[in-house]
DNA sequence: AGTTAACCGAGACGGTACGTCGCGTCTTGTT
DNA sequence: AACAAGACGCGACGTACCGTCTCGGTTAACT
């Protein structure tokens, strides 16, 4: 065997398509565009990639890392308002165009169906994982379903970017975390 | 001035877009699908609407009336519940698909843009209208802010059924409105 | 009966025809752009005419005239030269442009290609009456046939004006007429 | 560099081209009706024509070597008489179909306004060359100017072809070139 | 003097074809 | 074998005009 995957290319389709879809919008990224602009021709891409949103799941999947990390001070409450607010300021990057685009495609594009969900179980993983913590130090109710408070949680935020319903104050996360930690937290005893 | 807008075809062109839409997808809705199906010539529908989105918008609005109206039995969670089970029943059917569809194109169509708020606004209002009633009567905390306790309450429908990270299981808001009430709810004062 | 025709709406459809086929060209006078241009309605001109040639049928025909009369000055030879260096710097006006067009739509336009020919029956009709009163006055030979002297004589300006195989000297018509007109002309018997 | 022209397809779209030309007429020859015609897409089309004038005047130049050639028996008049009659005889099939056409588009296409006179020139310097050879012979008058030749020869010919003002007797070409040719040929110094 | 019917402007309508864009596949050298 | 380049068949785009068809409104002949 001989000539294997070029990385170079991988690398340079990946940036094009980011870079695309930063500045003209996730619609009009075409693949013929990604493929201009990395200087690549259409074969290459459609070898590795059956759309353009597998292009951009890919270059979420592979960079994902750092972005918004759970933070652990010991303080469930503190811990979420800090990493809620970090994903909202992710969402107002370039990077919330990329997601927007990709969450839009997933409602008709088989890949972003499947790619959307898949990412976003990392996250909901580590949110998880960070709730469970302090569910078992008592910082939460005991029979608190974890998924459900992940969709509690992120849910308004999800729904007030996607839905643009209405502009969304800058306190908008403390608000919600606020009025709906009391009724995770567990009950404190003080009869 | 003469020659008026046809209204047999106008409505022709909204029913046909839904019956499409319903059938084939939104994606794969296309303006020259929707002239042939409503007989009709694309030219007519591009005088009158500047995009697939916009018709099916103008449809949702002007049909919208009877289908998620709010119960009012006096007893705020029974009514949610009630509500939000209508919901993600309509949901499920057609309209879902094209309601979805036209959430996708907002992240990129500037007339779906501005109509699917336009059309959440209404509904929300009502459900609004429906807490304060509950918040005057205490069945609600006083400071509860009304905005936020909709997208509290909508969030995790959305959250489930746009981003489809987990099936959602029947008796979902039934959960989420057990969990998430005692946080909006007035406290007794059972001292 | 009641309400007849408009005599000055017809006047001002074949002023804008003629205007626009003299300032954008025939193929792009379009019926549209004739109604816009004479501030009339679609429907007033199907009315009366079935397509764009029968308009600037009618405008040639209505307006002949004066255009290219025959003189007579009894040497015919001198007023043919006359004549036909008329009519070529008569083509080279607007005037031209609209009976090119004509000309061009007759090859797929019934009404054109039945129009084109009634109009120049009248010319050549006129000048095979000035040839018949030289042919009488023993100027030209007794046996010539005066409809194909007619298409020897304007063959070739067709032939230069339709098929622009060569820019055309100015002198053109002077050698023409200096070739052909020893053969159209009486032997002169001087044995 | 890659990717080149497709050869099949090319003679395809000229087949298609002339197919349809000589069927439905010049004018009602669409460039989708071609494409359709050809199996094609019409991208094709437009990648290597600006229009369905160049597709044709294409054709015709790579294809037109046999169609009316010059006979040489000696005799300049018999043998012009030859093959004028023969040209009338392919103006009344169906290149005369296409050839109408592509005259007709040339007084408003770009293309064919260059295409018609490149085409013609090839005839008529074949025409020149054999009147040159004739000239030479002493067959015809010393000062004629050939091109002219051409065109009081040809001239009767397209202005009856294109502007049918009667019908065209059998002997046509016969009658015009006994009456023209003693205006051509060298005098016979019998005196 | 009032009625009424044809003509008028405006322009919406169902169509056809336009010329363009991007799709996903393919073919042709090059590295 | 993977690559760049890009031609290919295809389908949809949004536009321009086609010729037909309502619409009121005007207007001129005939009650």
């Amino acid at each position: 065997m001989s000539a294997q995957r070029n990385e170079q290319a991988r690398q340079a389709i990946i940036a094009a398509a980011f870079r695309l879809c930063a500045s003209t919008g996730f619609a009009s990224t075409t693949i013929e565009a990604i493929a201009s602009e990395a200087g690549v021709g259409k074969t290459t891409i459609y070898r590795w990639w059956p759309s353009k949103a597998a292009i951009l799941i890919e270059g979420l999947e592979s960079a994902r890392d750092s972005s918004a990390a759970f933070p652990d001070t010991g303080d469930i409450t503190a811990d979420l308002l800090t990493q809620t607010t970090n994903v909202m300021a992710l969402f107002a990057t370039d990077f919330g165009l990329v997601w927007r685009g990709l969450i839009a495609s997933a409602q008709s594009d088989q890949i972003a169906a499947e790619g959307v969900p898949r990412i976003l179980r990392t996250s909901i993983d580590q949110c998880v994982a960070r709730l469970a913590k302090a569910q078992g130090a008592g910082q939460l109710r005991a029979d608190l379903d974890l998924e459900l408070a992940v969709e509690l949680i992120y849910g308004p935020i999800y729904h007030t970017w996607l839905l643009r319903t209405r502009p969304v104050p800058p306190d908008f996360m403390h608000t919600v975390l606020t009025t709906l930690m009391p009724a995770l937290t567990a009950p404190t005893n003080e009869a």
